[in-house]
DNA sequence: ATCAAGACGGATCAGTTATTCCATTTTGTC
DNA sequence: GACAAAATGGAATAACTGATCCGTCTTGAT
């Protein structure tokens, strides 16, 4: 339409193109230029429908998108990103051998970081295979019932609790985050009733702040559902139901990428469950 | 259909299957078997049409020889050509295979479980993908040489920066996590200076807190170091060096497990090359 | 040579695709 | 603030998709 001169051919030069036009790009454009910046495969595979959904725009606008840089259509739009996806087949020994023990050449921060997502892929991998089904279930049909769910975190803990609080607030789920910026937590933590829940998360060593609080709750009968590495952990003891999420480490951090997944999975089938009711 | 228990979920079984099968096969499904083997990018693209017409066949041998393998139709023999595309960590692909596709018979919590443990296992993918070298050093050489490191997050990126706030403490590096329970934001940034550093993630769609001191911070000549979605974000505009993490998401929340990753690498590193001045 | 069982080709079908078109909204200019 | 131009959303459409079906052909055991 607009440029017929040069057409990119490749996915290198298409993504200068639309960096380059970023700033005058319409604001739909604009949109679908970004998430396809960042979703390439999606566009490879994808058709119109589904990419404009999950990019969350008109199929048409796509098809304006691809116009607007010069191509035809759709189609001839994502061509260039098939063809990225068959050239990069070739570079693939190479991609492989930077996440297996091979550190030959790798900077010390590439090692790090490669040491990070392994560890991170490790946790998930565990925990997709030490979740049990019954545990999963009654743990939601806990805390699905409650009224208000009471998150208990620490230190390495605290970042999945407060992601946790976040995702139960736009959920729409009364929550309470234990924080104690102003030290009042057992007063708070006072007013949980037998008809609420808590969710409490501690590895070793653990924090003491979260199995005191925990054990309180559990005391009072307020059901308690915890996130824990072993059956020794004193958490698991004052809860009604625990998870087991043995979490991959390195140099002394917990990678939190496998009980993340987990925590989110519970925030988010807790509100699955209550839209049933 | 000669189905057997387990149908190949990833390239490799498929291929071991076929060859397998190799004399077993009729003749024109051998044809497409061979075709299959040579050409894996032509299936993984083409049509049924297109295939059938390149492979000298009939577009219904082709679904045929799908079924006869025991898809239940090109389309699910065609997502495994694709998926070997798309996965450029082999390794990952085998281990997280029975994690994908069949949703038979597992519940729903189990299958939203699976949902961001693959998010997340994508996430991990895409950073190790796209994390080059040069910005990761000078990244780590400008947080190493901070003499405090500023936070900024908010919302759904707020638990990394928590984290990293845990992290850096742990490690007696000098930080400051910029969390507004106060609203004195902005008093406690302008104490920021050029011989310091922050560090700044947001996504789409961008928390404008976070934005505004990204800015601030760089207009006095603070640098920052970014993680964000895409080169469209604003954030990639203050930042000094910016990275791109693209994280998977699950029914709207992103995974995080990714940029977790990410920040605990940087982390490290910073730490890591402070030890050797 | 016969004949059943499987393999095959090709017409057909329902569903989906990319695309177009037009009414409406947003943007930019005077 | 008024107006033209650009951008956008959404329905409509024609082409094409994968899959099915059935008649014909091939194969191989008897």
């Amino acid at each position: 339409m607009d440029n017929d001169v040069s057409l990119p051919r490749d996915f290198d030069a298409l993504r200068t193109m639309i960096l380059d036009r970023r700033e005058v790009l319409p604001k739909r454009l604009a949109q679908i230029a970004a998430y396809a910046l960042s979703n390439p495969d999606e566009i490879a595979f994808g058709t119109a429908a589904s990419i404009a959904q999950t990019a969350g725009v008109q199929p048409s606008t796509l098809i304006r998108f691809a116009q607007h840089l010069g191509f035809d259509g759709f189609t001839s739009l994502q061509s260039v990103f098939r063809e990225r996806l068959r050239e990069r087949q070739v570079s693939y020994e190479e991609r492989l051998s930077a996440l297996r023990g091979d550190t030959h050449g790798l900077s010390t921060n590439r090692v790090i970081l490669n040491g990070f997502l392994t560890a991170a892929s490790h946790s998930i991998e565990t925990i997709s295979h030490n979740v049990e089904e019954e545990v999963l279930e009654s743990a939601v049909n806990i805390l699905a019932g409650a009224e208000t769910i009471y998150l208990l975190a620490r230190r390495r803990s605290y970042p999945i609790t407060a992601y946790m609080a976040y995702a139960f607030g736009k959920l729409k789920i009364r929550n309470q985050l234990i924080e104690s910026t102003a030290g009042i937590d057992p007063e708070i933590l006072s007013f949980a009733k037998p008809s609420d829940a808590a969710i409490a998360i501690s590895f070793s060593p653990y924090a003491s702040a979260t199995i005191e609080h925990a054990a309180a709750l559990a005391a009072r009968n307020v059901p308690v559902v915890a996130i824990t590495d072993s059956a020794f952990s004193p958490l698991a003891q004052s809860a009604k139901v625990w998870f087991e999420a043995a979490e991959g480490d390195f140099s002394g951090f917990r990678s939190l990428s496998g009980t993340m997944a987990l925590a989110m999975a519970l925030t988010v089938s807790v509100a699955e469950k209550r839209r049933s009711f």
